[in-house]
DNA sequence: TTAATATTTGAACATTTATTAAAATGTTTA
DNA sequence: TAAACATTTTAATAAATGTTCAAATATTAA
């Protein structure tokens, strides 16, 4: 038994949950994945790049809500704004999901 | 650009989705931490392991969500059931938790 | 300064999830 | 068989999320 989990704590515990609570949508999933593979890309990019559908409205929200905790950052340049990756250590997540899939 | 995330197929996405919001919770991250270092645990063990207080019927419910989902599975001795990890990959997601504290 | 474009915001609503308490089920022991 | 124990189930409610649409903001271009 104990396959070290190291030690974390009550408080990285909550923000822990609070960082997959953010992302754990079919398509927040996409967007980071495709942040992932790109440069900053903007609001409308996004949209087309995103394989189901998305609205704008609706994938400004998912941002704005990535962003807001901790997930993406973004920058501002003329009218549009380019979203990107805030912290990329969070992208092993993906390789976690790839070794789950097999329930 | 491109840190290999290699490619993930919508249903994969779907189903990453489903299990990272089946654990996205304080508690429940704390069970299968609790689990990931111990032998199969009954439910009222559990609840005393647990830090942050939980009730035995709350208890249930979050194990029952995780069974359902793949997550854990279980099996009953006499009046008690134990409960474990049913995809001891699922465990590297504390690997990148540790990782991603720093926002 | 008006029009066009890009994005955000807010309200309204439906859906899902979390939580609690009480009742029900199943298993062992007296 | 009745009492005791462990867990699950149900129902009720509160809280959080997801979604859509319309309106508001901001920036550039005519």
């Amino acid at each position: 038994m104990n396959t070290n989990t190291t030690d974390i704590t009550r408080d990285q515990m909550e923000h822990a949950a609070k960082v997959l609570k953010t992302i754990a949508h079919p398509v927040k999933l996409e967007i980071l994945k495709i942040l992932a593979e790109n440069e900053p890309m903007d609001v409308s990019s996004l949209c087309g790049h995103v394989g189901m559908g998305c609205q704008i409205s609706m994938m400004s929200h998912h941002l704005a809500k990535m962003k807001d905790n901790g997930v993406l950052s973004s920058e501002k340049r003329g009218k549009q704004v380019f979203y990107s990756i805030a912290n990329r250590n969070l992208l092993n997540i993906f390789h976690c999901i790839e070794n789950c899939g097999d329930n």
